[in-house]
DNA sequence: ATAGCCAATGTG
DNA sequence: ACATTGGCTATG
């Protein structure tokens, strides 16, 4: 068919124009003009190539076969980047095409021939002769496509970056050899940690669940496990929450290993240079990486290991459709390698949890000796004690609180985590937290700034006297104080000290080892030079523990242990002072660090309340009709549960039309996959029947209410 | 999505 | 009789 194929060339179309490029589009256009058209000279041997097109249509979701004109055969091989013709028409009569679009799209094969029937059209251009997408890339886009219910061209967008020209021109770098297997270093201090290595340099393919131990040792271990698998001839991927947990991994490797074993793939250094680290990896030229959540599809060939560091961590979700997550990734890309696997943190989620009740993973984490060796003395103090001191009073500091400060800010640098930034303009009650909410429509309460008039944040109306709905309270409070004016008050608390910030407007990514207080919202704490900050007060923990959020308690826990971590062990008078109910689960868990039981326990009650991630669910976000159209659609696996709709917030500023509703669909364990077949059917039959009001579907959505 | 085709509708 | 518009369809 392909030899039937009666299209003329076309000329090449310039995707950069410059003088030299133009040039030689009015030479191919005169010679069209000239020749009359003629039939176009075609590969021979496999003249027809399998595309998938940049489009993410799911309906769409199938590959198009194009013949390959003949001075495109060597360079139209599979993985590389064309441009091809798409949506034109067929001019009866002639068999030829006209119109359409020219869009970018990746051949994944080369063919003999084609199953279709009709006429083919010639691939357009080849855009590079980089094969991009290699076989092993395909089928793992393949696979999160399935899973989460995406179409492959949209997982395609998140795997390959942009083309750079010029890192493209650089010829590539012959590997190094294999570095020799490192010693365990600090993995030493867990009793399964030599072990774990040396299976790594050994070839062997060993999962854990690692629960770090406190301190800033971690990037030295994942760096030791990345080396042991090098050593075994094989790959590495290490996944982080951000560049700044890129750097210090990308330091800890360049310090055990030298350059040239490993690149970091992170945003900071720019398009260009990210793409000249991609290809360093696509290319052979290195076989670790480590890098942000982009880099889970990493074209490492032979993968040895794959590793996650805090995989709690939302970073590790990516925002864009079909929202895949880092650490579930890498378990199918495990899966489908036999690599082995690394989740590491100071907290465990109950996904974590979850591997290693199955059996799946093993532990990896310190014994009671060694925790207590390198944890901080953590205490709790309830927050109705308000120090004395009107300094330490105005800054809202209990006393035990502002003793442990001041007593620690003689020894070393003082974090202070406050759970948001800027200010938040939540008010609750004084007496019993509950949140003060409007008497109509339960909305949150705002203060107006300068008059003190309460408005309803939802609907506007203002509340003249408000009282507690619980208590019968009359007084308020902000609900979390931010970091900005945190630091106002310490400052006045402790005139002496300096004070630093980290936060949005500017993370720092250390202090030195001199008296500070520091404070930081969850996430962005620096690390303290030296042996480690003195101590942290951990303030309005009760605010992030009273999130509506499914993983309130999970999340509180992991952003303590963050930041405790970087305290000094008990033994150098590290304090932790946690600004909390003691009773509270997840701060039980803190004073006794045992993430990993807490972990469990979470994952049990979860479990008995058929709760993910025991049974797995997927989100549909939409207008209420488009929500109500897919639901009618789908075809259910057996036994799922339909939750919903309810009418999530419309977008701040839009009309009650653009309402949004969504609906949670639950199904057990092991249906998860089918779950997602049904889902994307639907939404194809949606799309097939012009319903295009559009529905988000997300698998396993990380914050469900 | 999006371009192209056709039919229905509107206009001179 | 002809132009304009909206719906429908296939995309190699």
């Amino acid at each position: 068919m392909a030899d039937s194929d009666p299209t003329p060339a076309t000329p090449p179309t310039p995707h950069r124009d410059g003088p030299a490029v133009q040039l030689e589009l009015v030479r191919a256009e005169l010679q069209k003009a000239r020749s009359k058209p003629r039939r176009a000279a075609t590969s021979t041997r496999l003249p027809v190539a399998r595309v998938v097109v940049d489009k993410g249509l799911s309906h769409l979701d199938q590959y198009f076969d194009y013949s390959v004109p003949l001075r495109l055969d060597a360079l139209a091989l599979p993985g590389v980047r064309v441009r091809v013709r798409f949506g034109g028409r067929v001019v009866k009569g002639q068999g030829r095409r006209e119109g359409g679009t020219l869009i970018d799209g990746y051949v994944v094969e080369r063919r003999a021939e084609s199953d279709f029937p009709g006429p083919l059209a010639p691939l357009s251009q080849v855009l590079s002769p980089e094969p991009v997408l290699t076989p092993d890339l395909l089928r793992l886009c393949r696979a999160v496509a399935d899973r989460y219910a995406g179409t492959l061209a949209d997982v395609l967008q998140l795997a390959i970056p942009p083309k750079h020209n010029r890192a493209e021109a650089e010829p590539p770098a012959a590997p190094l050899p294999p570095p020799a297997a490192p010693d365990p270093g600090s993995w030493s201090r867990y009793a399964q940690g030599p072990e774990f290595l040396r299976a790594l340099a050994a070839g062997d393919s060993p999962r854990a669940v690692w629960t770090a131990l406190p301190g800033v040792a971690w990037p030295q271990e994942l760096a030791r496990a990345v080396a042991a698998t090098l050593a075994s001839g094989r790959g590495a991927l290490v996944l982080l929450p951000d560049g700044r947990a890129v750097a210090r991994l990308d330091a800890a490797l360049l310090a055990l290993l030298g350059s040239g074993h490993h690149v970091a793939l992170s945003a900071e250094p720019g398009p260009e240079e990210r793409y000249r680290r991609w290809l360093a990896v696509a290319r052979g030229s290195v076989r670790a990486v480590a890098g942000t959540r982009a880099a889970m599809f990493a074209p490492l060939a032979d993968l040895g290991l794959v590793a996650v560091w805090d995989d709690g961590d939302s970073n590790h979700g990516d925002p864009r459709a079909p929202y895949p997550h880092a650490r579930d990734v890498l378990l199918l890309r495990a899966a489908e390698t036999g690599a082995a696997v690394l989740i590491g943190g100071f907290a465990v989620t109950v996904e974590s949890a979850q591997l290693l009740r199955t059996g799946w993973a093993r532990p990896l984490a310190g014994e009671r000796e060694q925790v207590r060796r390198a944890a901080p003395l953590i205490r709790t103090v309830g927050d109705h004690d308000q120090a004395a001191d009107a300094a330490a009073h105005a800054a809202r500091l209990p006393t035990l609180a502002w003793r442990a400060a001041r007593e620690a800010l003689t020894q070393g640098p003082v974090l202070v985590q406050v759970p948001r930034r800027g200010y938040v303009p939540r008010l609750a009650c004084v007496r019993c937290r509950a949140q003060a909410r409007c008497t109509h429509c339960a909305g949150p309460l705002a203060a107006q700034d300068a008059g003190g008039v309460l408005h309803c944040a939802w609907c506007g109306r203002p509340e003249a006297d408000w009282h507690c709905a619980e208590c019968g309270g009359v007084r308020l409070r902000a609900q979390v104080v931010g970091a900005r004016r945190t630091a106002d008050e310490l400052g006045r608390a402790f005139p002496s000290v300096p004070v630093r910030m980290s936060g949005r407007d500017g993370v720092l990514a250390s202090v030195p080892d001199l008296p500070a207080l520091v404070v930081s919202t969850p996430g962005a704490e620096p690390v303290a030079e030296g042996a480690g900050y003195a101590a942290a007060l951990l303030l309005d923990a009760w605010a992030l523990l009273n999130r509506p959020d499914l993983r309130a308690g999970e999340e509180a826990l992991r952003r303590w242990l963050g930041a405790a971590a970087l305290v000094r062990p008990q033994q150098q008078g590290g304090r932790v002072v946690v600004v909390a109910e003691a009773a509270l689960r997840p701060v039980q868990a803190l004073v006794r660090w045992d993430p990993a039981g807490f972990a469990a326990t979470e994952l049990g009650e979860r479990a008995e309340l058929g709760f993910p991630p025991v049974s797995r669910m997927a989100a549909l976000t939409g207008r209420p009709a488009a929500v109500a159209d897919l639901l009618a659609l789908i075809r259910l696996p057996e036994g799922a549960d339909v939750l919903g709709p309810v009418a999530v917030r419309a977008p701040a500023g839009r009309s009650e039309d653009e309402r949004l509703d969504r609906v949670l669909l639950r199904v057990a364990p092991g249906r998860g996959a089918a779950l997602a077949t049904a889902l994307k059917a639907a939404q194809a039959a949606r799309l097939a029947r012009r319903q295009t009001d559009p529905v988000r579907i997300q698998i396993d959505p990380p914050d469900i209410g």
